[in-house]
DNA sequence: ACATTTAGTGACGCTACGTCATAAATTAGC
DNA sequence: GCTAATTTATGACGTAGCGTCACTAAATGT
């Protein structure tokens, strides 16, 4: 990192200026809004200059999701190491997408916006590996889990492709919530329970299912929860309740 | 619908005409390639007409996206007829979503981006109503069996919110695994399997864990699989084997 | 046959994208 | 320290596409 002349240290910063600059545009105003006058104007350079960072608004959205990306994967790095078993580590890299999903609902409509083919069609196949990278880093923080636990024997009966199908069941469930959660559709009004807590119960179901032990008849959810919460994300959980 | 006078007929006629006509545009060309002129031009008519029935591009996508699900509910009650038990009848549902995502991606990258909020944010609360009935009407077909099975006593432990639970999982599930299979991910290549595959495994999964009956042990959820694609879906598979 | 209403048009104004010739600033050479 | 060379920044410009609206054409009623 410190290789870096002057001019490239600064170029570099700007254009992580230009990303957060970006994020608040939306954050406060929406997608419709954020144009590249709009953030030339707000960070005083020109929009030629924004240019010479990203070639299209789209590249500009990408590059937040990057952004975004990187955040959850800090919270489920620190989610990976809550001092208990498999099973609750990984129940609560699960908490820690829920709660992303609650604390950061902008960044979550990024991530889904800029996985729509409308935007990958106007960005360069590099910045998508980019992105195509930090999925993967994602996947592989969960998948190891499943890995370790294999190899523990929490999980009894093995199964040709059974790593992955877990992986991409809890994956697919936490995904297909959140996007939920944040689609607005008022569950209460419909008479269904919270999303995220049904995605809670559902999760523990699954790996129930795989015979992973410790079975979920056997402790309390409820309480692993909440224990999950005070050990990794007390202060996410503050910033929510106010 | 025989109360209408023959102008009216011919505007709903041409507003169809309008939704298909761009549905063509997305598919071939692309959403970016999508534009009210190039509408107009395909079907003949000036811009200002397209105006009369949309008043926004965004209207006219959210649009395709109402026909679409309109499609997936027809899937959806073919699915339901399937001549099995309730669970199997929910099965065939989850097939029918995995068909409908292998054989319409674009439509289903269309519900996707028309869920997004940049794109809501462009449509009249109307319009928006009119997608979220037919969500309503899709989560009632799922909802209806697994709430018949709990009459019928095939779900034996009953708990507070539990249809909602059973939903919510594969729903999301589902909605999950279709949104990654259309990603592009190559997850062959990075030594996963088939996500459709997977889904079908989870589903069962989490239905054993709900204690539905008849459980997946007891029978074969391939030949099941077979069962319902040749009873309901044969015309579909063909379309998807050439 | 004429008046009135309704349907359809496309020129227009506007916004925002992305480019590029030029200007400013920085660095290098002497 | 001064000038030349190179890098960096600018914003005017051309273009595309949205959405509007004053106007024209057609249909309908009397």
């Amino acid at each position: 990192m410190k290789n870096l002349s002057r001019k490239e240290r600064e170029f570099l910063q700007r254009e992580q200026l230009i990303i957060d600059t970006a994020k608040d545009i939306i954050g406060q105003e929406g997608f419709n809004n954020l144009t590249m006058e709009r953030i030339a104007a707000e960070i005083e350079y020109s929009k030629g200059t924004v240019y010479k960072h990203f070639n299209s608004k789209e590249e500009v959205v990408t590059a937040i999701g990057r952004c975004c990306m990187d955040n959850l994967l800090d919270m489920f790095e620190r989610a990976s190491h809550y001092p208990g078993n498999n099973r609750e580590r990984l129940a609560a890299i699960g908490l820690a997408h829920s709660l992303y999903a609650q604390l950061h609902p902008v960044e979550l409509q990024n991530m889904q916006f800029i996985s729509s083919q409308a935007v990958r069609e106007k960005v360069s196949t590099d910045i998508q590996q980019e992105v195509l990278l930090r999925e993967q880093k994602i996947t592989e923080k969960v998948s190891s889990i499943v890995k370790q636990a294999m190899q523990d024997g929490d999980i009894k009966a093995p199964h040709d492709c059974l790593p992955d199908a877990i992986v991409f069941g809890l994956w697919t469930m936490s995904y297909g919530s959140n996007l939920l959660h944040l689609s607005g559709i008022p569950f209460e009004k419909i008479g269904m329970c919270q999303p995220l807590d049904m995605m809670w119960l559902n999760s523990h179901k699954l790996l129930d299912s795989y015979n992973w032990h410790p079975l979920s008849s056997t402790f309390d959810i409820e309480k692993l929860r909440n224990d999950i919460l005070q050990a990794c994300f007390a202060e996410e959980l503050k910033l929510l309740q106010q």
